[in-house]
This record gives structure tokens, C-alpha cells and sequence, in this order.
DNA sequence: GTCGACCAAAGTGTATACACTTTTAGTTTT
DNA sequence: AAAACTAAAAGTGTATACACTTTGGTCGAC
């Protein structure tokens, strides 16, 4: 999900890991603020350090920063979450109809690995690794193509969906997503093309009709609270 | 190319757009080095200001941070280079292929409006306007869909393209990208999907084999330079 | 009793200080 | 003369200091 490249000093990288996994993981709800010096305390480190990654966090759009009130935890409006779904089946469905040009056995045989593992999360009711396999389907897709770039964007888009999905969500369909990424698998594997295409467009549908983009949702934001 | 909605102090902002368009015009050669005090000096702010927006650039991928050494203009490795272009041609095929869905005269007429300025541009012989106003095209599109996630993922994209582009560079060909522009429009303005994509996906890679990818370019970085 | 002004506490924004690493230049050694 | 060691200079990484803004609450005026 995160890209190694970027030699930024590790440890500002190790805030941003725990920020995003407790965002991710919705330990930290939309809304919630992030104050400095509190994160600092935690960390273990001075406010300089806490602010780096926060900056990092706000242009992966995980948090919002507003001028001299501080950072808090994103909430996604309907709009953009409807948008950055645009964007990822735009991504996607491509991505998938030119998967096949290069498909071997080996990638078969990884992607069919990666979906074990999201069953023996969804056996286990892990739910926090659960969805973080979930999305990395996606990911692993885009690096077993061999383009870093194509996985990073995606891998932010992602993140920013896991936001959005715990913000939203209705119904949990791990089940059903799992299943629909061995569906995809085995159009893969039988190099067909558009059935892979149509499969993967399908399965981003399910994922976004799952969410609930009329209920209002609990939030620390009061100007999101009350729109 | 650029959101407004992150807001972070401008004043790193500001730093931000010098850099990016010091970068993207030439000005600062890929592989130089960026010395945080002699930035800081330049415009008249702490270090603390400068760092911030460096760490911001090389999130974008214009620079690249080395651990304790600083950090230098990005010199994308002609893998980079080819993942970009690939994931750009991913986005902007589905892309087109949705905008006829919701084409209007409206948005028909603000695209020509941008070809024209490209056409001035051109007859200007003024470069640097001529290659973001180039690039533009493609995020005024993203615009005009209404998704603004969309069009700054595409703006980012559009911006490491720049970079390459000078990088690798071999014959310009700004009135030919121009005169594609103003095809893509037609087709779109005809809801003729199919046809558009195929003149974006052409277009897309007409600009990609205008780069010389076996050539190799000076640089200051050493090891850039020496490989 | 409500509204507004004012003050203190908390928090952000920027600059500066200092430790530590890398680079460079000079000097010594072979 | 070339290679290796050394010390000073330059530069990065992190912490801290301080100014300014926002926040929350109290007191007084209406």
C-alpha cells in the first residue's frame, strides 16, 4: 500500500503507518481531531515530526487540515466518496482488460493465494485484516502488472475507500467479495477479457451499493454533522 | 492542476508552486540538488517552510529525498517513465469513454475555447505556457466530468509527464498534440465513444514515442549520469 | 436572561538552536 | 604522485522557543 522508494526519515513514515492504520481501522472517527502535541506525547517525539506526517496524511486526503485550527480525521462528503469510486472502476476496469494480455500461471497462482488468505480472515472474523486484504487484491493485481505506479495510485485510492466504506457501510459482504475476486480470477486465468472486465466493474458496483449515501452518520464534525 | 481544498498554510503552497514550476519548465535540471537554506534563503523563509514543501514534492514524485543528503530533482528511470504513460492511457481511455455519456455543447464549446489557447500558445512560440496548457487539456476534461478527484490524480500524473517529457524529449510536437486535442474534441462533440477513445489512446502514445527512451540525458545527478 | 466584550488556556505557524551525518579540502603516508 | 587519514565546513534531522490565532468561559451591560 505504501511505497518504500520514498526515503523519507522512517520515523515520520512509522506516525504515518500507525495514523493511517488506526483511520483505517476506525479507531480514530471521521471528525476526530488530531492535536499535535497529544500525538507527539504518544509518539514519543517533538511536534515537528507529528507535523510531517500529518501533512503527508492530508495529501493522501486521510485527514483535513484547516488553517490554524489543526488536523482532523476525514469525512469523506457523498460526493467525493462517489467520486473516488468513479476513479477506481475507471482504473480498474482497464487495469483488468490489459491483466490478461500478460497473464501467466504464476500470477494466477499468486492472485488465487492472496484470496485464501482473505477467506481464512473472514473464517477468522479478523475484520481489520480482512479489510485490508480485501483491498489489497486490488493492489496485488496492479503489482503482479509489474507498474509500482499504477499500485500506489491505487493503493491511496484504496485507502481512501476504507475510509469511506467504515463511514457508510450498511452491510459487511466480505463473504461476497471474496467470492467475486475468484470469480474475477478465473476470468483472468481463461484469458477472457471483457467476462474479466465486466466482472471487476460488477464487483466495484456491489462495493459501492453497499454503502448508504442518504443515512447521516455519526460524526465528531459538527459542520458535517449537521449538513 | 493543483487543489485548492487542501489547505495547508499558502505560504508553503507558494514554495510549492515555484519549485514545481521551476521543475516542469526546465529551469531546474533533473538531478540537482535542492539545499534546504539556500531555498530558504531565495525566499525568505525558515527552513521549516521550505522542508515542508519539499516533503510535499516528493510525495508528487518531482524529487526525490535522500536519507541525510538532500534532496535532488526526480530523474524518472525510463521504467517510471513507461508506468506513468501506461497508467495515463489506462485513466484517460476509460475517461473519454465516460465523457461522451455526459457531453454537452456546453463542455464542447469550453474545450475548444482551451484548444484555441493552445493554438496561441503555439504561434507564441511560448514554450513553457504551450507545455502546461498542453497538459491541461486532459485535467480541464477530468473537470468538465465533474470529478475532482479525477482530475487531480490526473494532474499529478500530468505533472511527472512534464518531467519526463523534458527528460527524454526528442522532437516536439505541440502543434501535432494540439491538432489530436481538436480531433478527441470532435469525436466527443459527435458521442462517437469509441472513435474518441481510440484518438486519445493514439494521441497518448504518439506523445510517448516522441521520447528517445535509449538515449542517454545529461543530468547532475552522478549516478544518474554515470549508469 | 441574553448578548457582547474581554481574558486565560490551548493550539497552531514559523523561526531558531543544536546534534549528528555527509562532504570537502588539506595533510600525511606510502 | 596517488592513496589514505583527518579536520573543518556544510547540510540534514529533530527539538524547542515564541508569536499569533482560536477557543472557552467569566463578567458586565443592556
Amino acid at each position: 500500500m505504501d511505497d518504500p522508494s520514498s526515503k523519507e526519515t522512517s520515523t515520520t513514515h512509522a506516525i504515518v503507518e500507525a495514523l493511517t492504520r488506526a483511520i483505517v481501522e476506525h479507531r480514530l472517527l471521521p471528525g476526530a481531531k488530531l492535536a499535535e502535541q497529544k500525538l507527539a506525547d504518544h509518539f514519543g517525539v517533538s511536534r515537528t515530526l507529528v507535523r510531517q506526517a500529518l501533512f503527508q496524511l492530508s495529501q493522501n486526503r486521510l485527514i483535513r487540515m484547516e488553517p490554524a485550527r489543526g488536523a482532523f480525521v476525514a469525512a469523506p462528503s457523498v460526493d467525493e466518496a462517489k467520486q473516488v469510486f468513479a476513479v477506481r472502476r475507471m482504473i480498474e476496469a482497464q487495469m483488468t482488460r490489459e491483466f490478461v494480455k500478460t497473464v501467466t500461471p504464476a500470477k494466477i497462482k499468486s492472485l488465487k493465494a492472496h484470496i485464501q488468505q482473505e477467506r481464512e480472515a473472514v473464517a477468522k472474523e479478523d475484520v481489520s485484516g480482512r479489510t485490508e486484504l480485501l483491498g489489497d487484491f486490488h493492489v496485488h493485481m496492479a503489482e503482479l502488472m509489474g507498474n509500482q505506479v499504477l499500485a500506489q495510485m491505487l493503493g491511496e485510492l484504496i485507502s481512501r475507500c476504507a475510509l469511506i466504506t467504515l463511514m457508510y457501510q450498511s452491510r459487511s459482504e466480505a463473504q461476497h467479495s471474496t467470492d467475486e475476486h475468484e470469480a474475477i480470477v478465473a476470468a483472468l486465468a481463461a484469458r477472457d477479457a471483457e467476462r474479466a472486465v465486466q466482472l471487476m466493474n460488477d464487483h466495484l458496483l456491489h462495493v459501492e451499493e453497499g454503502l448508504i449515501f442518504d443515512r447521516k452518520v455519526p460524526s465528531h464534525d459538527i459542520s458535517i454533522a449537521l449538513s
